[in-house]
This record gives structure tokens, C-alpha cells and sequence, in this order.
DNA sequence: GGTTAAAGTGGAAGTGACTTTCAGGAGCAG
DNA sequence: CTGCTCCTGAAAGTCACTTCCACTTTAACC
């Protein structure tokens, strides 16, 4: 969190959501609508199980009508997936990934989340439970990676140093994915006690001997310097 | 194909499905059913789109009520998903994986498949054909693939020779799928003219240094020893 | 400041996947 | 042949999701 890139990154992802800017009233009253269904929806499902929720149950708790849900969120999953820094996101990796290595860029980017994001008591943490424990939102949340995967391999392909295709990085970028979400499921599976960004960084680490011989001069990441009880 | 191992599965294979051995005529006329209904619903999918085919219809051209059809299926997606190698795959793996190295168990799994399952013209590829191109299957076939992750940790775990976590492998696993997966794909992108096989080959090989270091004295695969047109 | 254009919201009607329940019929054992 | 079990088909119902239109609110322009 020390280079400049990452001080910059981290002062725009900060800035970027919770003032939203100044925009027109219009903008800003469908962005409160969309955070209060979403705070709505998830606390409904909580309560009583996602399956057992319905769409107008939600609509009708949170003021608005279902067609406005369906309207913000596509789907019923896309209450839970749906996330507001995503488009951030989207917006930022790209010159993340153009100026350091690959995986310099990845660490630095959890990091990132985990600073903002990934705060426990935070909506996202009570998404990622609900995502995890319940089978339609995995379905849908696993095409969401698969999106994601899709947009990295570009990315990986054009910061290459090896020589690899881009059919390699489509696969590396495929197994990234899902050993990122693999880590978020382990670190439901467990409680939720330790951090979740050890967990993404532990799989990212098993992963990199795939993708790239180990940087010489880079700080490895905390994951593997701590190791874990019950882990030969 | 040469090993004692590798003949003795095949042969598993090539005899179980087909006959369906001596069962009760009640268990025959079953499995008839369920694969006259799988291959009306590939045609009329084939045809009309995914989307445009209801199960009222497909129900109609197999000559079974729609309750039959969700009774063997469960869901529309699972017309597509359902595979009758599944058990038999779910029964031979895990005596593979405790008599190999897991690198040479998954090699030879596929070629297997290559030989039993993966054929031109065959059901199974007009099914991967849908499967990759739908979303909604897609998103029901992530959720296969999870699973097959998820059965398959446990078995490279314990096939373990480096004193790696059951965690490491999970995300070994997933990854795997994923990059199985995104082998697939790629092959059904390219147009479907080269072996499906080399693709599922060239992803695990890509993925193989994450997971363990290369077997000195075993035979390499197909796959890198021929180059890829306009692959670097 | 009033008028026009644009954008968004709510409501209603409809489709189809999926579930549950139940009655009747086909295979199986004695 | 007879009771028993298992399976299928039919029907009714729920709910996610779509489409379309009337209406309101916000923005832009004169």
C-alpha cells in the first residue's frame, strides 16, 4: 500500500461511490433506490432464507414496485451480486494491469478491496454469505467470474513477458477466478474469523507457479509468511 | 492407452452404458425414455433455440408428460447437463487417482473419454455445442463443474506426495475445472475441427506447474509436442 | 417561469419453468 | 391370478421474469 499507484487507486476507489459525485437528482435518487433495496433484500434474505423471498416482498418493503427491481437488478441473484464498485473496478484494472506485472497488479488490487471493500459488518460481507450458501446465486455468481476471467485474460496477455498466448492466459485467468471465489468459499466455510483477502491471497499463491516463475525482488505476499494451523 | 490401467478402464467403460447389462424391463423402458427424451431435446434445441423450446414441447415429440421429463431432469438445463457416464465416471476416478499419480490419472481419464465419449456426430458433442453457447446452461454447468471440483480435491489430496493442504488442492481442483472448462470453449470457438481432446490436454498442461513438478521419466502429452497454427 | 422533451416509475397482463399432489396403470413376487 | 410396489400422467398452483402502456417527475430550452 506504500507505491504511488496504489495510493493513487486507493484514493479514487474511496472517493468514487458513497459521495457519488455530484450528479442531477434524478441519478441520485435511483442510486439511493438501488442501495436501499439491495440493504432491503439482503436483510429479507437473511431472515428468512433467499428461496422463501419473494420479489414483491422486497418491492413492498423497501417502496418501490417489482417492476423497478427487475428494471436495477435483471434478476433475483443480481440482488445479491449485483455491486456498486464494479464498474470502478472495471474502470481501473486495466491501468492497474499496464503498468507493473501481472501479479504485482492482482496483490496490490486485493489489497485495494480489502481496504474498501471487503470490511466485515459490511453489506459485501453479508452478500458473499448469501452468495456462498445459496445454489442459484452461485449458478448466477459463477457466470459473473467467468465474465471476469474473460476480461482479465486480455489484460494478463498484453502485460505477457513469457512469450504465452492468449489461450494460456484464458485458462490461467479461468483458474484465477475460480480459485479466487474457491478462497471466499473456505473463508465462509470457516467462519468468516480470519481475513478474507489471507484466504484470496493463499490461492492466488498456489496458483502463480502456473502463470509465472516468482518475481526475484518483489515482497512476497503476508499469506505464506504466516502459516496456518493445521497446514503441513 | 498402452498400460494395464488405461485397457482395463476402457473396458469398464465401453460396456457399461450401451447394453445397460440385464435389468428389469421397468429400469429399461427408463432409461429409453430418458434417452429418447435428451436426444428430442437437442434436436428441437438444435433447431428453435434454447430458449424458444418449451418442455410442454419436448414433452409432445418424446411421447412423456412434462412431469416425467422434470421427474429425470429436474430442470430444462438439466436436459442438456444430464450425462449417463456420469455414475460410471463418479465410480472408476476414484480408483485411478489411488492408483497413479494424479497427473497421469487425469491424462489417461481423458483419453478415455476421448476414445468413448468425446466422438464427432456423437450426442455429447451436439450437447457441449449448446452447453457453451447458452447462457443459462452455462450457468447450470459452472455449478457441475464445482461439484466435480469438489469431488475431485479429495482424491488428488489424498494421492498427495508433496505434503500439500486439502485446501491447496481445492483450489488446484477448481482451477483444473475451470481451465477444463475454458478448454471447451475454446474448442467450440475455434469451430470444432481439431480434437477436443488436445484442447482439454494443452489446459491442464498449462496448469500442471501450479500443482506439481513435471514427472521426469513420463511420457508428455500430444498436446505441446505439436505447435499450434499462429500460436508463438 | 412556463413549455416541451426526456427519462423513469408503476401497474397489469401474460409466459413458462418448476413444484406438489393424487389417482390410475404397468411391472413384479408369491 | 392377486395383492403389492413403483412409476407415470394430469391438474392446479407459485413465482420469476417479460412486455407494454399510462402517468409522473426531472431536465432543458425558450
Amino acid at each position: 500500500m506504500t507505491d504511488p499507484l496504489a495510493a493513487q487507486l486507493a484514493e479514487v476507489l474511496a472517493q468514487a461511490v458513497p459521495g457519488t459525485a455530484r450528479l442531477g437528482l434524478r441519478e441520485r435518487k435511483k442510486a439511493a433506490a438501488i442501495r436501499r433495496i439491495q440493504e432491503v433484500a439482503v436483510a429479507q434474505f437473511e431472515e428468512h432464507g433467499f428461496d422463501a423471498v419473494t420479489i414483491e416482498q422486497i418491492a413492498e418493503h423497501a417502496e418501490v414496485s417489482p417492476s423497478s427491481i427487475y428494471r436495477y437488478f435483471g434478476t433475483k441473484e443480481g440482488l445479491i451480486l449485483h455491486d456498486e464498485y464494479d464498474d470502478l473496478v472495471l474502470d481501473v484494472a486495466p491501468r492497474l494491469f499496464a503498468r507493473t506485472d501481472p501479479w504485482t497488479a492482482l496483490t496490490t488490487a486485493i489489497r485495494l478491496m480489502q481496504g474498501t471493500h471487503f470490511v466485515a459488518d459490511q453489506l459485501a460481507m453479508r452478500r458473499m454469505r448469501i452468495w456462498s450458501s445459496t445454489p442459484s446465486v452461485r449458478a448466477a455468481g459463477f457466470v459473473t467470474l467467468d465474465e471476469t476471467a474473460k476480461a482479465l485474460a486480455p489484460m494478463m496477455h498484453a502485460a505477457d513477458r513469457h512469450g504465452r498466448s492468449l489461450a494460456d492466459y484464458e485458462v490461467v485467468a479461468a483458474a484465477l477466478m475460480a480459485g479466487v471465489f474457491c478462497a471466499l468459499e473456505r473463508w465462509y466455510d470457516d467462519g468468516g474469523g480470519r481475513d478474507i483477502a489471507d484466504y484470496v491471497f493463499e490461492a492466488v499463491e498456489v496458483l502463480r507457479p502456473a502463470w509465472a516463475p516468482a518475481p526475484p525482488g518483489l515482497p512476497r505476499p503476508a499469506a505464506r509468511s504466516q502459516p496456518l494451523p493445521g497446514e503441513g
